[in-house]
DNA sequence: CCACATGATTCTTG
DNA sequence: CAAGAATCATGTGG
């Protein structure tokens, strides 16, 4: 199931992606999953109030998180004093009833957790350095694909650089939100300290709580940018299926690398580059291409046949029109006609009555790379090809 | 829409 | 680890 999604590139709100091409701005990211919005998926239990049936801390959450919205547009000083007054008062309520509650920060593993993700996918760690680019290398480790794919690879390096900036500006909010908060907390404890005692313990527990209620929602949105990498990264390792034709110049290229040395098609690595460059791929890309070329080849020669003795052509003529004819050492500069000699051009003849057709000789006289193995049974080898070149 | 071609991935092997 | 083999998924022509 999950088959391959849409993904059908630059769709920038496909399915639940990231929406953040949208909006730069605070709600980007909570689209994904917004902290007040409660999920029912064991996910993120355990970040709330679940203990001791405190379900007014998750509402407290809530209200708090209003307010930060609220605070945010513009509400001028007499008001938003007033809603901090009350949200105070809220608190102290909620602090005689969490009077046990846990006083200290267990460090929760999963903050961890997500801190270290983060850091990995080079979201947290310091500004625009190669962390994107190591998450990216050490996601397709596997695929043997280095400084290639740059289309999707930019791609991928700009969604996750907007979702680090993203996460940035978030922080940093909260940050301050959190800061500010507790300026006006402290404030009006101290207003109220003239009016009634207030101790310092009290003051030390408000502080504590609303530390640990920002925390709890800059968790959350640690784990929002989790999933909205999650969610990139598995679209990036999927794209990475997506398939192009080379170009026919490419293409030809190949062939007549493979074609002028079918006695051994294995190109150096050396050889690989050189053709990537010239081809304009990559170099794990020519090799999937010989690898596939060579079992291809050898599973249906008679299939090949007519390109292999174009190619051959090709290359005796030394390269057809003014294409680039590659640095393919020995390009069999011989005659043209006598297409004999040359140890690698082979010239696929085919049957002329019973006589073992020159290609196979040819492949034979120089080393049978595909190790003579009974060719498949089915795959009459000498099929009628009786045209051949002229 | 089907069949085949083809690039990529995955698993096995030596 | 590279090559082979099987397989997947897309591109393409009829």
């Amino acid at each position: 199931m999950l088959q391959q999604q849409p993904l059908t590139g630059n769709g920038p709100s496909n399915g639940r992606g990231l929406g953040m091409s949208g909006h730069p701005g605070m709600h980007a990211l909570n689209s994904v999953h917004h902290p007040s919005q409660r999920r029912s998926d064991g996910g993120d239990s355990g970040l709330e109030g679940t203990e001791n049936g405190h379900e007014n801390r998750r509402d407290i959450g809530d209200i708090l998180q209003q307010i930060m919205t609220i605070t945010d547009q513009s509400l001028d000083e007499a008001q938003a004093k007033l809603v901090l007054t009350l949200i105070v008062f809220i608190f102290q309520l909620c602090s005689l009833s969490m009077r046990n509650a846990q006083e200290d920060e267990p460090q929760d593993p999963q903050l961890v957790r997500l801190d270290n993700m983060l850091l990995a996918e080079g979201v947290a760690g310091p500004e625009k350095g190669g962390g994107a680019a190591a998450a990216v290398s050490a996601a397709t480790s596997s695929g043997g694909m280095s400084p290639d794919s740059s289309l999707e690879h930019s791609d991928y390096k700009s969604k996750l650089s907007q979702i680090r900036s993203i996460y940035h500006t978030e922080l940093e909010k909260y940050e301050q939100a959190c800061t500010e908060f507790t300026t006006h907390v402290m404030n009006l404890l101290r207003e109220q300290s003239r009016t009634r005692p207030v101790t310092p313990r009290e003051i030390e527990r408000m502080v504590g709580i609303i530390h640990r209620k920002f925390s709890t929602i800059q968790t959350q949105l640690k784990q929002s940018t989790c999933e909205a990498v999650m969610i990139l990264r598995s679209r990036f390792l999927d794209a990475r299926r997506k398939r192009r034709n080379f170009s026919k110049q490419a293409t030809e290229g190949l062939n007549e690398y493979f074609y002028s040395h079918l006695s051994n098609p294995y190109p150096s690595e050396e050889a690989k580059e050189e053709l990537a460059k010239q081809c304009g791929i990559t170099v794990s890309q020519v090799s999937n291409w010989f690898g596939n070329k060579r079992i291809r080849y050898k599973k249906n020669i008679g299939k090949f046949q007519e390109e292999a003795n174009l190619y051959a052509m090709k290359t005796a003529l030394g390269g057809p029109q003014g294409n680039d004819s590659p640095h393919t050492p020995n390009s069999t500069g011989s005659g043209s006609f006598s297409l004999s000699g040359s140890a690698d051009l082979f010239l696929g003849v085919p049957p002329v009555n019973g006589e073992q057709s020159a290609y196979q000789m040819g492949v034979q006289a120089n080393g049978n790379w595909h190790g003579r193995n009974s060719p498949p049974s089915g795959a009459s080898p000498h099929s009628d090809h009786s045209e051949n070149s002229d």
